[in-house]
RNA sequence: CGGGGCGUAGCGCAGUUGGUAGCGCGCCUGGUUUGGGACCAGGAGGUCGUGAGUUCGAAUCCCACCGCCCCGACCA
């Protein structure tokens, strides 16, 4: 066997470990559907950890959970413009509501629709047009709804996670009286994602406004959560848009105000999606598989009982239930640990190296010498994969939560330092070129650049060979007045440039 | 949609002067093992991506299509 239970190693090929990673932690899998994934139980129980935090989030500030349709109608899409031009391309389209049996077998689709539907790539027309009829005084404001859902945009180029034509995510739309509650409500969701994402998913990320070029269609401002993959690519996490009343000028979202007068709401939207799953596999998973964080871990601790005999099994056993009933009783983060055994008869190491792959925080094996010393062997994932250090009973049930959250913060710190060392300050043309070469030393192992750049054409021009983006302009920290360093225009903060996916 | 690669057992692959399918791992059974991804023996599993063609005969040759991966444009 390897060294190593992925093949190949994340330094041997980046974007096929992560696929490697995806199958051997039976995360998910390619559906006979193009660009579509399956998302399989363990995948699934990942994701369900994710939406129960971020509901719990939402609901603490305010919000409700609803459910709109998967179809537009195709005139939804095209009332407002830039919205238009941003998803007319890569949309699903359905034009027919039969099928008739043809003469050769085939199914024919027949029963042509006057109006073509389209799969939702996002829903703000359609809860826009609901919207509309809802509010119609400022009582009725602020409209703070979230819905759970899936959507479809036609992606050319589909990774697992990353970008599906299908995925499953969380798409809040709000409706607001005054721009300032609007701006407000963005700034707070955008604050949601980025905590989420630091203390639950223990993956930093930078936060703040994107460039007029990255911006959501239709929206006035979009802010953005940035993190760092571990091959030094960006991946955007969450986005969070202010809508300015482009929307609600739309779709005639109106409200009469405390002064009789008619006005135009104040929009906002704001997304997560399963892609975070992609995102915790490349900021924390190794040449081993996948590293889950304690606190989205469906099982955080995975018992093992190790036994020969009948009578050591039902001694080994007992030992076991007992230990994950107390640990059970345990609180980590708010709730109860989350224990499982796994008793399945298999051999020992295989079932070993599976809960390894899956990125179970830690493993507790008990087998009959344990049991006469009234000791556990306890494994975690951040060591190697053979460590073990053996502790009486009693101290691993009265530690583990320290030790979850041991895991969970140096996992943080891990992933923290690895892009503060991947993050440069750059003050000239030169020196980006050079960060961002492709080749020597420096062959894909680019990371976040911190640099004076204008919102300008001309940056784009500079950035686009390299295939760089302005990621965004980080709102954490004070203002650094400077000059871009392609227009000469001063700025007043340095933007985060590299390439993402 | 453009450029490149590739589709043979669940996974990884071999199989070119065209002769009718194999290896490793995995899976099932039995045995020997056992604090570690074991060993021995036996076994199951494939219309060789799909369709049409050349041929007495195609996994191998020709054509079309579909899908996957990498690189672009698009993107949560």
């Amino acid at each position: 066997m390897p060294d190593h239970a992925i093949s190949p190693t994340r330094a041997q090929d980046y974007p096929e470990w992560y696929q490697q990673v995806v199958r051997a932690a039976d995360l998910a899998e390619q559906s006979p559907v193009r660009g579509c994934m399956v998302i399989k139980p363990h995948g699934y129980a990942v994701w369900e950890r994710m939406q129960g935090i971020l509901d719990r989030m939402f609901k603490e500030t305010g919000h409700q959970n609803a459910y709109f349709p998967l179809f537009i109608p195709l005139s939804y899409l095209e009332k407002e413009a830039q919205h238009v031009e941003g998803f007319a391309k890569e949309c699903a389209v359905v034009t027919h509501h039969r099928l008739e049996l043809g003469p050769d077998g085939k199914l024919i689709p027949t029963g042509k629709l006057e109006e073509p539907l389209v799969v939702r790539p996002t829903s703000e027309t359609i809860i826009g047009a609901m919207y509309a009829k809802w509010i119609q005084s400022w009582r009725d404001l602020p409209v703070l709804i979230n819905q759970w859902a899936n959507v479809v945009r036609w992606e050319m180029r589909p990774r697992l996670f990353l970008r599906t034509s299908e995925f499953l995510w969380q798409e809040g739309h709000t409706a607001h009286a005054t721009k300032e509650e609007a701006v407000e409500e963005t700034l707070r969701m955008l604050d949601v994602y980025a905590t989420f994402a630091e203390r639950d998913l223990a993956m930093p990320v930078i936060r703040g406004p994107k460039t007029a070029g990255e911006r959501f269609p239709g929206a006035v401002d979009t802010y953005s959560i940035e993190a760092l993959m571990q091959d030094g690519k960006a991946l955007q996490a969450g986005t969070s848009h202010f809508l300015g009343q482009n929307f609600a000028k739309a779709q005639e979202i109106k409200f009469a105000s405390q002064t009789g007068q008619e006005e135009y709401c104040w929009t906002t939207s704001w997304g997560v999606s399963t892609r975070l799953i992609g995102a915790v596999i490349m900021t924390h998973a190794d040449d081993d598989g996948l590293v889950l964080p304690p606190r989205i871990a469906p099982a955080q601790i995975v018992i093992l009982p190790i036994h020969r005999t009948d009578e050591e099994r039902e001694a080994v056993l007992a030992c076991c239930r007992q230990l994950a009933a107390d640990l059970a009783a345990t609180r980590f983060g708010d709730e109860p640990l989350r224990v499982k055994i796994d008793s399945r008869d298999m051999r020992g190491g295989d079932k070993v190296w599976q809960h390894v792959k899956q990125g179970v925080p830690l493993r507790v094996e008990i087998g009959p010498r344990d049991l006469a010393a009234g000791a556990v062997s306890v494994s975690r994932r951040d060591r190697g994969p053979k460590e073990r250090v053996s502790m009486p009973l009693a101290q691993f049930v009265a530690e583990a939560p320290t030790l979850l959250a041991e895991l969970q913060a140096g996992l943080f710190e891990k992933a923290r330092a690895f892009r503060d060392e991947r993050s440069v300050r750059l003050d000239s043309q030169a020196e980006v070129l050079d960060f961002f070469a492709e080749t020597g030393d420096k062959a894909g192992r680019s990371g976040f650049a911190h640099v004076h750049v204008a919102d300008d054409p001309a940056v784009t021009a500079l950035l686009d060979p390299l295939k760089v983006t302005v990621r965004c302009i980080p709102m954490d920290g004070p203002d650094e007045p400077g000059t871009c360093i392609v227009t000469g225009k001063p700025v007043s903060r340095r933007s985060v440039l590299a390439r993402a996916y």
